[in-house]
DNA sequence: TTGAAAGCGATACCAA
DNA sequence: TTGGTATCGCTTTCAA
C-alpha cells in the first residue's frame, strides 16, 4: 500500500497535526521538560508563576492533551484494568458488576477497558489483550487458559483475575459457583417433595459456561434420593417453549429449574398457556432474581446470586498489583440461596 | 517516591522483565529490524526461510507479544474505536447493539474499546478520551458537547460520532428520535379513543436524555385534541408502583405510557393487583419491544425500535475515517413503530 | 529555575 | 537479504 503524503487535500479548515508538548514549548518559549514538570505538577522542581501560566495558557490555546501511550511508554507502566467483553448477551447482573467495578477500580486511580477480542479464541485473545499491556486483567467467563494467564503475565501483567466457574493455573480466581445454584435449586425443590425435575438448559451458544455447572449442581442435589434429572433443551423463544410445554404431560415431571429468571418466565408462561397448574402440577425455580420474577403470577420462586462487589473484587487486584508475589488466591464468591415465592 | 530495583523480593519463579523485539533479535541472532520484518510479513522485503524460522522460534521462546502502544507510537495513528460506557444502567437492546458494533467493526479490521470515564464530566471526560488517540469515538448518550468534539477532533479522533436525541455541533449524529417513540405511543392510544394519557418518567438519575423527549413526543402527538398528558414519576420500585397504583382511580386516567417495557410490567402488576382493569379501564403501551411483553397477560403494547444495525453504523464509521473531510451527517436512525397487542 | 538529552519499544528508511 | 539508525511523544536525570 502506497502512503501519500498527509491531507492530500485538504479539506477541513484546519488540517493541522495534533499539538504535542514540543508545541507547547515552542509558543510558551520554555523546554519540553518545563512542559512537562508545570503540566504535571511536579513536586521535585519549582517553576516560577509566570512561566506556570505561560505553559498553561500556552496548552489550552493549542487545546493540547498529552499522549496516554507515550507516557505509558516512557512510564514503563499504566493503570489500565482490562475486562474483555464477555462474548454471550449479558445480563442485567453482569452490567450493574462492571458498572460497580469500574467505578471501584477508578476510587483507586485505575482504569477500566472493556476490550472486545470477538474472533478470537483461547490463547489468540490472551496475545491481543496482552499487546495493551494492562497492569491486570480481569476476566469474566472461561475464555481463558492457563497458557493465556501465562501469557499475559509474561506481558507484565502484575493481576490476573478470572471470574468463571473453575479456576484457571496460575490465576487468582472469584468462583463463581453455578454448582451451587443448581445443588439450592435442586435441594429446595427436593425439600418441597418433588421428584422428577426437570433442567432447562439454553440452546443459546456460549451459556454452556453456566448451564452445565447449574445442571451438575441440581444432579448433586438429588443424588441417592431416587429423584430424576431431566434435561430440557430450549432456545429463548416463544415457540420453543410452546413445544416444551406442549409435551410436558408426557415428560412426567413435577418440578422444573429453568436456569434462570427469563428462561423460567418464558417457560412459565407457556405451561400456563398449555393448561399446567403451577406449583401444583409442576414447580417452577429461577435464578438470578430478577425483579421480574416478583412481578410474575405466581411469583416466581428463585434463586439469589450474590456477585462479590465491585469494591471487594477492586481491593483485590489492587492488592495483587502492589504485591504480585502472592500464592492466587481462589474466593468463593456467589453466595446462592433459594428465594421461596409462589412457583414452587 | 523512591523506586528501589525492580523485584526486591524476587517470589515468582522467573521475575524477568518483559521480552521486548530486541530481546527476540538477540536469541534469533539477528537485528531488530529483521525481527520486525519477519513478525510482521513485511512483503516488501525478503527474508530467508532459515532466519524466518529462527526468529518465529526466539518469539515463541520468549513468549513475545508486542507492544501496542509503542507500536501505535511509531505509526502515528491506530484502529481503536472508543466507544465511553454510558454511566446509566444499560438495557439489553444497548448490550446487544454494543455486541453488534463490536463485530461489525473488527470485520473492519478496528478494535473497539469500551472506557469508562466514571466521575468526568463534559470536557474533562472528553480530554480522557483524547488522551488514547483513538481514531473514532462512538458516544452512546449525550455526555458530549460541541467542546468536547473538539477536543477530540484535535486529538486526532477522525470520527467522532454520537448516538442519541440530539446531534452535537461538529460530529456526525445517529439520531435516536426519543421523540418519535412517545409520538407513536401517543398517536396509537389517541387512536384507540383515549383522552386522558400518563406518561411514566423513571426516577433514575441520567434516564432524562430517554424519558423527556418520549414524553415530549406523546405531548405533541395529543397536540390541539384536546386530550391530556400526565406525567407519572416512578421509581423501579415495588413499592414505588403500587403507591402510584393506589391512587390510580383519583388520577381519572385512561391510559398510561411506561417510558418502556420493563416500567411497564411494573406498573401493570401493580395496577392489576389494585383492580384496575386492562385494557378497559386502563391502557399500557411500553417500549422497546423487549420478549417479556409477549409473555405478560395481556399482552403488552409496545413500541417497537429500530436501533441502527452495528454494521451500518461500522460502515459509516470506516467511511469517516477514511475521509473525514465531509459535513458531519445526521441521520434519523430510530424507526419507531406501535406493536398492538393486548395492552392497548 | 530551566534546558539538554537519554530512552521507553517498535518500525521503516537507507546502506551495505 | 540483513543491519544501523532516526523517529514517534513523553518523562526524568543530570548540568547549567
Amino acid at each position: 500500500m502506497v502512503h501519500l503524503p498527509e491531507q492530500p487535500v485538504p479539506s477541513s479548515p484546519a488540517p493541522t497535526a495534533v499539538p504535542t508538548s514540543a508545541d507547547v514549548a515552542r509558543l510558551a518559549g520554555v523546554s519540553r521538560a518545563t512542559v512537562s514538570y508545570v503540566l504535571n505538577n511536579t513536586s521535585a522542581v519549582r517553576i516560577s508563576e509566570a512561566t506556570r501560566r505561560r505553559v498553561h495558557e500556552a496548552a489550552e490555546e493549542l487545546g493540547y492533551v498529552p499522549h496516554a501511550a507515550a507516557r505509558s511508554l516512557r512510564a514503563g507502566h499504566s493503570r489500565m484494568v482490562l475486562m474483555p467483553a464477555p462474548r454471550v448477551p449479558v445480563g442485567p447482573l453482569h452490567s450493574q458488576f462492571f458498572n460497580d467495578l469500574q467505578w471501584a477500580l477508578g476510587r483507586f486511580d485505575y482504569t477500566v477497558v472493556q476490550y472486545g477480542g470477538i474472533g478470537l479464541n483461547g490463547d489468540e485473545a490472551a496475545r491481543a489483550w496482552a499487546e495493551l499491556r494492562p497492569v491486570a486483567v480481569v476476566v469474566p467467563d472461561g475464555g481463558l487458559g492457563p497458557r493465556g494467564v501465562h501469557i499475559l503475565k509474561r506481558s507484565g501483567a502484575r493481576a490476573v483475575v478470572t471470574l468463571g466457574p473453575e479456576r484457571v493455573e496460575g490465576a487468582h480466581a472469584l468462583l463463581l459457583d453455578h454448582v451451587g445454584v443448581g445443588h439450592s435449586a435442586g435441594a429446595h425443590l427436593l425439600a418441597r417433595g418433588r421428584r422428577r425435575i426437570g433442567v432447562v438448559v439454553p440452546g443459546e451458544p456460549g451459556l454452556e459456561h453456566f448451564s452445565r455447572p447449574r445442571l451438575a449442581g441440581v444432579r448433586r442435589a438429588l443424588e441417592g434420593t431416587g429423584a430424576t434429572v431431566t434435561e430440557l433443551p430450549l432456545t429463548y423463544e416463544e415457540e420453543a417453549a410452546a413445544r416444551l410445554a406442549g409435551r410436558w404431560r408426557s415428560l412426567g415431571l413435577d418440578a422444573v429449574f429453568a436456569y434462570n429468571d427469563e428462561y423460567a418466565m418464558l417457560l412459565m408462561r407457556a405451561l400456563l398457556d398449555a393448561g399446567v397448574d403451577i406449583p401444583a402440577g409442576t414447580a417452577v425455580v429461577g435464578a438470578d432474581d430478577l425483579m421480574l420474577g416478583r412481578l410474575l403470577r405466581p411469583r416466581l420462586s428463585t434463586v439469589h446470586i450474590e456477585l462479590p462487589s465491585g469494591r471487594d473484587l477492586a481491593e483485590l487486584v489492587d492488592r495483587v498489583v502492589r504485591d504480585p508475589g502472592g500464592v492466587p488466591e481462589v474466593h468463593q464468591v456467589l453466595g446462592a440461596r433459594v428465594v421461596h415465592r409462589e412457583s414452587s
